[in-house]
DNA sequence: AAAGCGCGCAACCGCCTCCCA
DNA sequence: ATGGGAGGCGGTTGCGCGCTT
């Protein structure tokens, strides 16, 4: 006999999430926080896996959420945190506020694993790829040439060209990355003692390369909930896709598309960062999900539920003035902190 | 313009770990 | 000490979209 299934999937609803979907959950989370996801699908009224809510929560849903494409220092960090911790995207995850364990694992498969190769390292072990011997026929397919001098290009790389390992851009990230590495090797062993340790242990780790944790600029807590005065605009047009300038930070609220919903429903207006908003708020919201501050969810709630009579002129008011799950990304401008569309 | 292809990412699957009775 | 349940986690899949031909 195998393992039992997580539930009983039959009746259950898979795939993709639809408006109405998204907009249940964080109903039914907002009034009742997060507890026992086995029970939130029967109670929130949906047909879906408890496991799947929670996915969807944390993955998606969660308002805490930084979204976009990984800033050049989170991906740093993200390659220094792999070297020790492998791929424990959780625990990468931890040390990268705002982001998920899932974001970081696509991520990672999808650009890191790349960049990594193309600079002759392992992505697995983060050790440089064997060199390849003279003969063209034996250059991996894994080492281009030529992309090493633009890191920029995302195309694979011509195979006919010749290897350059003496590109300094790529030898200087092989090395740092195995000096890090080196002096994490016994350091790892600890961690699965020491896990309150972890973060400053890493930040002394990764002081032996040129890339220190320390340079990394967490978010707090106010950066990732949406200010006061953020706008958030409905989508001027349906793409999901993320196109984000690099020096700005980027936070999604949500992008998802609803292929087969014609009818887009709004979602409350919505004002995460009400005055009480600070960080015992955040701490709350991190323990249990704002349960100590009634007047928030309630607002919320109030919110949410009242999400018929929403029109443009609504917009000036510091709010959510869009069904969270039907908003193209969006990026904060850290400077004005406007939310502006990304097209 | 249309078809094919590749990429990115949300979601699923199933094993692992933790906690509690 | 142990067995079961629930959540956590990492690997994988499949779909949608954009780019190329």
């Amino acid at each position: 006999m195998g393992r039992q299934p997580c539930c009983d999937k039959v009746g259950l609803k898979q795939g993709p999430w639809t408006a109405e979907e998204d907009k249940k959950l964080i109903n039914f989370i907002l009034t009742n926080g997060q507890c026992c996801w086995r029970a939130v699908p029967k109670l929130a009224g949906l047909l879906r896996c408890g496991k799947s809510c929670r996915l969807r929560w944390t993955n998606y849903l969660r308002p805490d959420l930084k979204r976009g494409l990984l800033s050049e220092y989170e991906e740093k960090m993200v390659i220094d945190l792999h070297a020790q911790l492998g791929n424990r995207w959780s625990k990468i995850a931890s040390h990268l506020p705002g982001r998920t364990d899932n974001e970081i694992k696509n991520h990672w498969n999808t650009h890191i694993k790349k960049k990594l190769k193309k600079m002759g390292i392992d992505p697995l072990t983060h050790k440089p790829l064997p060199l390849p011997t003279s003969s063209t026929e034996q250059q991996s397919p894994l080492l281009p040439s030529a992309l090493v001098n633009e890191p920029s290009q995302t195309r694979e790389n011509s195979p006919s060209k010749p290897m350059e390992y003496q590109n300094s851009e790529s030898i200087e990230v092989v090395n740092e990355t195995i000096s890090i590495q080196s002096s994490s090797i016994t350091e790892v062993a600890k961690d699965e003692q020491e896990d309150g340790e972890e973060s400053t242990m890493i930040a002394k780790e990764s002081q032996v390369g040129d890339f220190c944790t320390d340079e990394v600029p967490l978010i707090e807590p106010h950066e990732i909930m949406l200010p006061n005065d953020v706008n958030i605009l409905p989508p001027l047009s349906s793409s999901s896709s993320s196109s984000s300038t690099s020096s700005n930070y980027n936070i999604t609220i949500c992008n998802q598309n609803y292929a087969h919903e014609e009818q887009h429903q709004f979602l409350p207006s919505f004002d995460w960062c009400s005055s009480s908003f600070d960080s015992t708020t955040y701490s709350n919201f991190e323990a249990g999900f704002w349960d100590d501050d009634d007047e928030f969810i309630n607002s919320l709630s109030m919110l949410i539920n009242d999400c018929d009579e929403i029109d443009t002129t609504t917009r000036n008011d510091a709010t959510f003035t869009q069904d969270l799950t039907q908003c193209s990304r969006m990026l904060i401008d850290d400077d004005t902190w406007k939310f502006e569309q990304l097209l």
